[in-house]
DNA sequence: TTAAAAAGCAGACAAATGTATGCTATTGTG
DNA sequence: CACAATAGCATACATTTGTCTGCTTTTTAA
């Protein structure tokens, strides 16, 4: 029965139990006590009865590895899917590209449904100055209309590619790049293809 | 006992517990059952083993909520974790920070060390030219030192920074913004503390 | 056509797991 | 000091949950 200082124990099982959740591997309460040596259970079940008062748990009642972190007022859970990368976006047929992605991508999906998302390789530097560089990738919500100012997947010369959406009022619209090297492409409002609008931008380093 | 056609209901049954376990939330064999409307617990397990003959999931024989997904070598599917997102790192003290985030952030992290993640908001233009804009979010690997060219959260005056690490022979290093009108910081190599290293760059548009 | 595989049901058992009660010893505080 | 709060132990009990055996019906393939 040797004791530990006040509430130092308790901090140590929520570091152990936060890591597991974070991991996707809530832990039981045995296995809390397996981790810290108790000889009884109830040791254990005290101090996570306890972080939950304190509102650092929160717990399913009578569910097995039922605790898990609290979720804090407005933003919910992480709602995590997973998103198809696309190697290439094949003429328009993206249904088809989806069918066989090169991966995927965990993105936190809590607004739109996650089959409207896909994930994109960027290529060339016609983005930079919007902070879209060479090999980033972009997670892009499938829509076929847009804003200006929104930035923007769209098919030219059946390649996908990514650009500023700016509309004019006189039937045309222009995909702008965001680097002084690159030309803007004029088209005709009906003539361009929108794959959908880019939500992310990531960059792995 | 109605039928599903061949391999339709296993499809699903993955993707419900695929997304269950990427909510950091395991099924368990009877919570499976109840999804799909089986009468008998038997039904969903089947389907369960069947699932981890074919490998595409793994399971903890005789533990509550076993079901994983594999972690296979290469590109299976991401090992996803949830980071925290941290506000602000007061004056170094990062495990406290780390104890009350703001959020947590999916991530990809098959790769090494995984707990040993953490995000940050992104201040200030002084890394625009490597494409990093204010409001960015950055997701840092902890760990105390660092290479010349690395991407690294640093502690300056008190304050997490973000800024490209430079080494340089004589004892010194220099934190190097990436913004023509920011000047670098330079220090005695003892008095630079390195929280970590840029892995990632993620914006939402 | 016939056999094997697949999908599902029913009921039961055993292990894992959450929960409760009562106890001792230590620490902190008015 | 007295006393409450804290930390921990021991044991028991109830529920949850994984696992098993045997069965029927439909689909697939030899």
């Amino acid at each position: 029965m040797r004791r530990t200082p006040q509430g130092e124990t308790r901090e140590q099982i929520f570091a152990f139990v936060r890591d597991r959740l974070l991991a996707g591997r809530p832990p039981t309460v045995r296995e809390v006590q397996a981790a810290f040596g108790f000889r009884a259970v109830q040791s254990a079940r005290a101090h996570l009865e306890r972080l939950v008062e304190q509102g650092r748990l929160a717990v399913d009642r009578g569910r097995s590895r039922g605790y898990r972190l609290p979720e804090r007022a407005g933003d919910g859970p992480p709602r995590t899917r997973l998103v198809p990368l696309l190697g290439r976006v094949p003429a328009g047929v993206l249904d088809e590209a989806v069918e066989d992605p090169d991966g995927y991508l965990p993105v936190d999906a809590r607004g739109p449904a996650s089959d409207e998302l896909f994930a994109l390789r960027v290529r060339g530097e016609s983005m930079v100055g919007a902070g879209i560089l060479p090999g980033d990738t972009v997670i892009v919500r499938r829509q076929p209309t847009a804003r200006t100012g929104d930035i923007v997947v769209a098919l030219v010369d059946h390649d996908a590619t990514v650009k500023t959406f700016v509309s004019r009022g006189d039937g045309r619209v222009t995909l702008r790049p965001e680097n002084p090297a690159f030309d803007p492409i004029e088209l005709d409002a009906e003539a361009v293809v929108i794959l959908g609008r880019v939500i992310e931008v990531r960059r792995t380093l």
